[in-house]
DNA sequence: GGCTCAAGTGTTATGAGATAACATCACGTG
DNA sequence: CACGTGATGTTATCTCATAACACTTGAGCC
């Protein structure tokens, strides 16, 4: 997982049982919205979920394949694709990583704080939306979808560094 | 420059004296600074205020050499890198892009108002890096940089389309 | 059941964005 | 003027992402 600095850290995955409710969870939501849970998709949720922070898609590549097998690009970004538009999963633009949704919502606009130490992602979704609402709204602008985006430390690693 | 939809867009770049005084002014900046504004540094700022929008690397890539002679890559990278540490330009994550700083201070935060029909960016400093910033500390994340960017229509756009 | 068509997937290839590594050059300092 | 640091030139390569097209699957319809 994340490795950018030289203490230790944390695992962060959700275990087995956790992800299998939030893969269930994601189906039903799907079946709800008049989508289809297709296996790359589950199968690319699943990976994120076990991930617990953000991932960059070629890894979700390499760890495609129960044996071992890459799957190729376009299976993995089309179903990143749909996840991100079904609101199951964000992409964080400013480290090119997706990251499975922590929020039980359908699509929605995000903000994430993540750790450039140990790559912890967090969700922090409403409150900075809305200012950056109201300046838009200022500035006579339509908004209609948000990048919100802090790096630093988290808590752990405030410590631990 | 930015054509994503069928209406006319007005041009936006400044005029020759404006770019002028604005390389002069990043230049006496960089001096005071330390810093050394040299030739591939002017090169690329005066590119990126010549398009008074957000450019993609490989298009100043591409117009680097007055003789329409393309520069290497790492030319233009390396300078982008040394006008954003500076603060005189900005990267913008969600589009892959860059664009002038338009704020005469030195390395800030910024936040951006992107049109996804004209292309046209409005850096609008401070308000809601403040809410992130409290997000932030009530999650105990020290906060060192941020990427906020809102996508819609400008007001031209929005009357246009 | 069998048609049909839209959505989804598999596959190949390529386009776009960014950086590593190393040789060379320019400049301020002692 | 020697020296060392920071900047540049150059080659190669790496990472990120999508276009294009053939094939498959599944829900709705008769």
């Amino acid at each position: 997982m994340g490795s950018h600095c030289d203490h230790a850290h944390d695992e962060t995955g959700l275990d087995a049982g956790e992800i299998g409710r939030a893969l269930a969870a994601a189906e039903a939501r799907c079946v709800q919205q008049g989508e289809r849970m297709t296996a790359p998709r589950r199968r690319v949720l699943e990976l994120l979920l076990q991930a617990g922070e953000a991932v960059k898609a070629y890894d979700l590549i390499a760890r495609y394949g129960l044996d071992g097998v890459a799957a190729k690009p376009p299976t993995v970004y089309r179903a990143l694709e749909f996840l991100e538009k079904t609101g199951l999963a964000h992409r964080i633009a400013s480290i090119s990583a997706y990251v499975a949704c922590s929020v039980g919502d359908r699509a929605h606009a995000a903000a994430f704080l993540i750790c450039d130490c140990c790559g912890a992602t967090e969700e922090v979704t409403p409150p900075e939306g809305e200012a950056l609402q109201q300046a838009a709204t200022a500035a006579g602008y339509a908004l209609e979808r948000t990048t919100i985006e802090g790096h630093g430390r988290c808590p752990a690693c405030r410590v631990a560094a």
